[in-house]
DNA sequence: TGTACATCAGTGAACGCGCGTTCACTGATGTAC
DNA sequence: TGTACATCAGTGAACGCGCGTTCACTGATGTAC
């Protein structure tokens, strides 16, 4: 059958959103060719007229999950007073909300260790998406100059992706929302 | 053929042993039986004469590679002068050894997000392990009270845990250097 | 002391399962004449 | 305007592979008599 002109790119689409999903709640091998093409309600078939590789599936999907979470985290910040955005940005990362939200939260602190141990060919990628987002939070960190905002970056990013990553394997709110609120009081008090 | 009496313990260990690094360095499915029992100088076969299944030597695994990283912090940290135990603590923890030393290194830095997607079987002695973890750290924590020392651990695991698993990710020692150096300098002068 | 049997760690073929990938095929619609 | 053909997203059977698990078997040594 014939679809219309914008369906393959819909379908496309559909596919890298779900996988985007997938990959974070269940590892980097979760998106399975058979579920991502069942969730768009296809058959496994039908995978390789939209991806070259499981593996190009994943990389679209991987840039995907962090484009869209960076958008919350950069949203949230220009909301926020001037200098304040880290505060912003600190506040949404270490919710409860981010926590219970794998799917769509961080995909760093859903998959840190799996992305150091990717293949050389995904590595590169992987790299400029931390680059990348990086640079997207920098100028709503706090310091004068570059560097001390970049060296802010660094220790903030590691406090909320540890405690994030520590929180989600507890299985009680409390403990989690103690965890969260340690690592919070931490970096509210330090810069 | 029959063997020593201690034959079986040693062979047993050994597994397990493998099975820690493997799991650390490769992710919660890296201790395949038939490797794990390669390593061990023995065919696949056996391995059900020495666990009851794949996922009890995963529990011994990690209680393995948990024990065995505490070990070192601890031993560290009753090096150090009273009241600085934390201090040593993060510098070793934070240390491009212990960032380049996957597979003997902390088993939260490796496997945080997948220890958070393990099955409900798994879960408690997961959790079990964490409360260890804490306890054996807790006397080394600064802060008068206890609920003082707790706050300081889990915010200090936490942006020790990140810097980690952010620091693996990229390619250049520099780079590691750099999130490790910013964790660390962030920690020294918060406490 | 010598023989028959029991023990049990280790072997290797076989199983079903889910995975990524390939491929001949389908069939509705667009296009050429 | 009507007919023949090309296009191409989607189908579903089949592939090899690695996985955890099972099981009949091996064979050196301990034990019973």
């Amino acid at each position: 059958m014939r679809y219309p002109a914008e369906h393959k790119a819909e379908v496309h689409q559909k596919i890298v959103k779900d996988a985007a999903q997938r990959v974070r709640s269940e590892g980097l091998t979760g998106a399975a060719v058979t579920a991502v093409m069942r969730d768009a309600g296809l058959t496994h078939g039908g995978f390789y007229k939209h991806f070259e590789s499981k593996e190009s599936l994943l990389l679209e999907a991987l840039r995907e999950g962090f484009g869209d979470f960076e958008d919350e985290l950069v949203q949230a910040a220009e909301r926020a007073r001037p200098g304040m955005g880290w505060k912003a940005i600190v506040k949404m990362y270490l919710s409860p909300e981010h926590c219970d939200d794998v799917a769509s939260g961080c995909p760093v602190a859903a998959l840190a260790p799996e992305l150091a141990r990717v293949d050389a060919a995904m590595r590169g990628p992987i790299v400029g998406e931390l680059v990348r987002y990086r640079d997207r939070m920098l100028p709503f960190m706090p310091g004068r100059r570059k560097e001390d905002r970049e060296r802010a970056f660094f220790a903030i990013w590691s406090t909320m992706i540890g405690a994030i990553a520590l929180a989600r394997i507890l299985p009680f709110p409390e403990a989690r929302a103690k965890v969260l609120g340690s690592a919070r009081d931490l970096l509210m008090r330090s810069y």
